[in-house]
DNA sequence: AATGAATGAGAATTCATTCAT
DNA sequence: TATGAATGAATTCTCATTCAT
C-alpha cells in the first residue's frame, strides 16, 4: 500500500507542502526509491537550467529516463515535484542549521556572520534548484512560503543562541536583514547574470560582519 | 516608412534593447499613441500581477481593450513589450538619477544612503513591472542587462559625486552592495510575499547608513 | 477617374485575369505609374524569392517603399498583384512570340527547337516571378490558366508556321511536348534545387532537336 | 524510451530526413500504429488536394479523426509529417525500383522507356502527395532533396543495368532527362490543370522511346 | 488621395494531466 | 503496475483586408 512521503520535520510543514491534497508517493521497493531519487535529481537539474515554470514534466521524465506515466505515478502534479524537492532540501539544510546553531554559541560574531553568509553557498551544490524554486511565482502551494519561514526561524535561532540577551522582535528583524544578505551572497557567488564587481563578495562579507558586530553587542 | 521607438538614452542602450531584429513600432497618429500607452500600462499591470513569463499577450490585449492584431502591430513579440517597458522606465528613472547625483554633492552620507534606498520606492508607482521584469529569466534580450548596468552606473556616479576621493574600483564595489540593498528595500516595502518583520525597513535603513558612512569616510 | 488596366491582348484574356470583379487601377499620374511599376517589381522579387503563397502584401509594400494602404489602392487583393504581373509578362512575352513565329518560317527545325527551348531562358531576367506564379496552386483566378493556354497557342503557331503541312491536332500535341521541354530547360538553367547533371542542358537540347526534326519532317 | 521511425533505407537518408532535431515518434502500441497510419493517409489526401503549404495540421487531424494534441505527439511539426510521408514513399518506391532495375537487364530499350515513364503513374495511387511534396518550396528539410537524389540514382542504375557499356557521367545525364520526362508523364496523366492535349501521352511515350533507343545504342 | 490603424480568423505548437490496457 | 496514448485549452504570432482621418 502506498504511503506518503513523511517529512522528518514538523507535521505543520508537511501539510503546508501539499498542493490541494495531492502528495508524492513513497515508493516501497528500492527500485522505486531509486526512481524517485533520479526524478528529483533530474527535476533539480532542469529547474536549475530553465527555471520552474519553463520546466516540463516531459523533460524531467526524459532526463531521469522515466516514462511520463510513471513520473505521474510518483508525482501527481508538477507542484508536488517542487514541493518534494523543497522538502528534500529542507531536511538536508536542517542539518546545516543545527550545526550553525550549535556553533553560534561559541564563535565570535564575525565568524557567525561568515557562517551565515556562507550558508547557501555551502549547501548549493546539492541544491541547485533552490533559488529558482524560491523565486518562482507559481505559489499555488504554500511550500515555498513554509520553506522561507523556516529558514528565517533558523537564522533567528542562531542569532539568539549567539546573543541570548536579544529580544525576540529584535532577533527577527536582524534575521530578516541577514536573510537578504545571504541571498545577496548567493547571487554574487553563483549568478553570472547578477550585478557584480571584483571585490563585491569581500565587501559584502566585511559589511555584514560590521553590521552584525554592531547590532549584537550587549548594549546594542 | 515605419519608425522605431527612439530612446533619448545613449545609442548603445537602444541597440541593446532590440530583440532579434524586431522592435516596437512608433505610432504616428494620436490614436496609435494612445493605444501604445494603454498597452504599456496594461502590460505593466499584468506583469506586476503575474510575472513576465505568466503574462500572456492575450491578457495584455484584453486589459488594454486592444485587439490582438493591433497589439502585435505595435509589439511584434512579448519580448518587445518588455523592452519597451524597460526603456520607458529607464528614461523616467534617468531624471531621478540626475536629481540624486546632483544632491549627492551636498548631502550628508546618511542622507545619501536614504536617497538611494528610497530610489526604487519612490519610482515604484509608475514602474510596477520593474521588479518582475528584472527578475525574469527569459534573458533572450539584453534589455534587462543594459538596464541593470545603467542603474549600477548611476549609483556609482552618485557615490563618486558625494565622495570624489574614492577610487573607481572601490566605487563600483560599493555600488554593487548598495544596489542589492536597494532591492532589499524594494522587496521589504512592496512584496507582501517577501520575508519581512516589523522594523525591518528601519533596520535596513540604519544598517545601510552605517555601512555607507563607514565606507565613504575620507580615510576609509 | 480611375481606369482599369487594359491589356493589349484579347478582351477575353482580360476578363479571365480578374479575380471576382476586382482589378488593378491604372494610375493616371506619372507618379502613380511609377508606383505601380515599383510595386510590380518588388512583387516579382518577393514572389521569386519566397513563392507566391509565402509572399506577403506587407513585404511587397516595404520593398517598393509603398504604404500598405496605397498598395491596396492600386491592387485590391494579392491575386490582383499576381494577375497584373502575369498580364505584364504576357504582353512582354507576346513580342518574343511574334518574333519566334516570324522566324519559324525560315529557320531549320533544329534552330526552331533551340529558339523554343531558349524562350523562357531569354525572357527570364525580366520575369523572375513567372515560374513560382505558374506553379502556384492558389488558382482562385483563372489568370494562370489563361496564361498557360496562350503560351501553348503560341508554340502551336510557331510550329504551324514552320511546318504548315501539319494538322492542327498533331500541332497541339507536339506543342504540349515542347512546352514541357521548355519548362525542363528553365528548371535546368535556373533552379539550383532541381535535379541536374553536367551536360544535361546540352543533352536536352540535342534530344529536343532530334524529336522535333523527326516529328516535323513532311512524311512524319 | 521513445523510438524514432527507422527507415529501412541507408542511414544517411534517415539522418537527412530529420528537420532540426525533431523526428516522428514510432508508435509502440497497435492503436498508436493505426493512428499514425490514419494520420499519414489523411495528410497525403490533404496535401494532394491543397498542396503542402496550404495544408494545415488541423485539417490533417480532423480528417484522421485525431485530436490535435495526438497528432503533435507523433509528428511534432508539419515538416516531420512531410518527411514521414516521403520516407514511406521512398521505401515503397524502392521495391518498384528494384523490379525495374532487374528487368532492365533483359528488356528492349523501348520497354525500358515505357517502364520508366510508367513509374510514377504506377506508384501513384499509393502516393498521392508525392508531387506536391516534391514541388513544395519549404525546403527547410533536406528530405525532399534526398528523395529526389535517390530517384535519380535509381534511374541511373536501371540505365546502367540495361546498357552497361555507358560511362557513368553519360548515364547521369540521361537519367536527368528521363526524370523530367517521367514528371511530364505524371503531369499529363494526373494533373487536370496541366497543359495537355489528346494524344500527348502517346506522343511523349514514343518520343522518349526514340530518345532512349538512340542514346543507348552501343555506338551512341 | 495618402496612409496609419484596426481587425480577427486562423496557423503552429505546447504541456500538464488523465486514461486504458 | 508500467507505460504508451489521448486530450484540449492555451499560447504566440501572422496576414489579407478594411477603415477612418
Amino acid at each position: 500500500m502506498a504511503k506518503l512521503i513523511v517529512s522528518k520535520l514538523a507535521p505543520s510543514t508537511r501539510a503546508a507542502s501539499a498542493s490541494g491534497d495531492r502528495v508524492a508517493l513513497v515508493p516501497q521497493r528500492s527500485n522505486g526509491r531509486e526512481r524517485v531519487a533520479l526524478i528529483l535529481k533530474a527535476a533539480a537539474d532542469v529547474i536549475h537550467e530553465r527555471g520552474y515554470e519553463a520546466t516540463t514534466m516531459k523533460e524531467i521524465a526524459e532526463r531521469s529516463d522515466t516514462k511520463i506515466g510513471s513520473l505521474y505515478r510518483f508525482f501527481p502534479t508538477k507542484e508536488v515535484v517542487a514541493d518534494a524537492l523543497l522538502e528534500l532540501y529542507a531536511e538536508s539544510l536542517e542539518a546545516f542549521w543545527q550545526a550553525i546553531i550549535a556553533k553560534a554559541r561559541s564563535t565570535t560574531t564575525e565568524q557567525l556572520a561568515d557562517l551565515l553568509l556562507r550558508f547557501y553557498v555551502l549547501t548549493r551544490k546539492k541544491h541547485k534548484a533552490l533559488l529558482p524554486l524560491l523565486e518562482s511565482r507559481s505559489d499555488a502551494s504554500t511550500g515555498r512560503e513554509a520553506f522561507r519561514a523556516r529558514n528565517l526561524d533558523r537564522i533567528a535561532e542562531a542569532l539568539k543562541a549567539h546573543a541570548p540577551h536579544l529580544r525576540r522582535p529584535a532577533v527577527r528583524t536582524i534575521a530578516v536583514i541577514m536573510l537578504y544578505n545571504m541571498r545577496t551572497m548567493m547571487a554574487l557567488t553563483f549568478d553570472p547574470a547578477a550585478p557584480n564587481a571584483p571585490g563585491a563578495i569581500n565587501e559584502l562579507r566585511s559589511s555584514v560582519r560590521a553590521y552584525l558586530v554592531n547590532r549584537l553587542k550587549p548594549e546594542g
